[in-house]
DNA sequence: GCTACATCCTCTAGTAACTAGAGGTTCAAG
DNA sequence: CTTGAACCTCTAGTTACTAGAGGATGTAGC
């Protein structure tokens, strides 16, 4: 019989984030008191232990939603688990080599950089002018690179 | 003298993107023609390829905001760039690290995973239980791997 | 029993950087 | 002069939360 602050404490999700949970529907509406305040019980920790460690591995909540839901069905194949989680590991990989190659061009860029006036600026630069850069990050797109 | 199309062919940035930027300010207001269609210049494009360059470094708009001002202004000292720079560099590097584990995290999951039913699946194990994990993702907040 | 004060409640709005869509106008080619 | 592409504004949606207002409840000490 665990407080929201309570089951907050013991799996470092924070307090609106379990309500947020709630509200889309990703954990169960729970018992409430008297006082009209949630109660948990052992098995919402487990969950929410399950939705935390997921989202640490990057899970988007959707994926998430339906991981939970082929987990509460422990008879079938899981082949479609296995799916979601390879699909999670490519878009891992994914950003990591762009990742890696933004990273080679921004030190070769601040490398660069006489740290003199604006004007001779290598960032400014390199900024301005795509062709100064070293070829590999062209088709880099946000969405790749974004946080 | 370009139309708002004409400029997105050019630099690569779709055409609700360049109104949106001149929305929060990043790109000045352009001339109008009489039907009050936008018409742009070169110093648009080159501004606008700046922005774009920049955010396919992952620099945030806040920071291009800051960076074209600083860019402005020739004669200044390039140490506030530098910062900037510097900072984003540091934000990778970062980002690197996180994403680096992740993968490691992701692949040994997936590995272990015998493909039978759910009951045995080892992705399900491990996320339900963080103790089955390697410990070099402990303190991974969800802010370092998002997108 | 009473008083603080922490914790809880709901609701709305804000974050980043766009993207999508509705509903309407203007431009350019034939 | 028509037709269709391209343009216009405005609103709302995306992801995964976070912050804050304004108020109710729970709990510890006296």
């Amino acid at each position: 019989m665990l407080s929201i602050g309570k089951l907050s404490g013991l799996t470092g999700v924070k307090v609106p984030t379990i309500r947020y949970y709630e509200q889309i529907g990703l954990l169960p509406k729970p018992e409430r008191n008297e006082g009209g305040q949630r109660i948990y019980n052992h098995t919402s920790r487990e969950r929410l232990n399950f939705i935390r460690h997921a989202r640490e591995l990057g899970f988007p909540l959707d994926d998430i939603r339906e991981l939970l839901a082929l987990s509460d069905d422990p008879d079938q194949s899981c082949d479609a688990i296995d799916a979601i989680a390879k699909r999670q590991l490519a878009e891992v990989e994914h950003r990591l080599v762009r990742l890696k190659a933004l990273h080679k061009e921004l030190e070769r860029m601040i490398v660069q950089c006489t740290c003199g006036t604006v004007q001779t600026c290598r960032v400014i630069q390199v900024l301005g002018d795509h062709g100064l850069c070293a070829a590999d990050h062209q088709k880099i797109v946000s969405h790749d690179i974004d946080q």
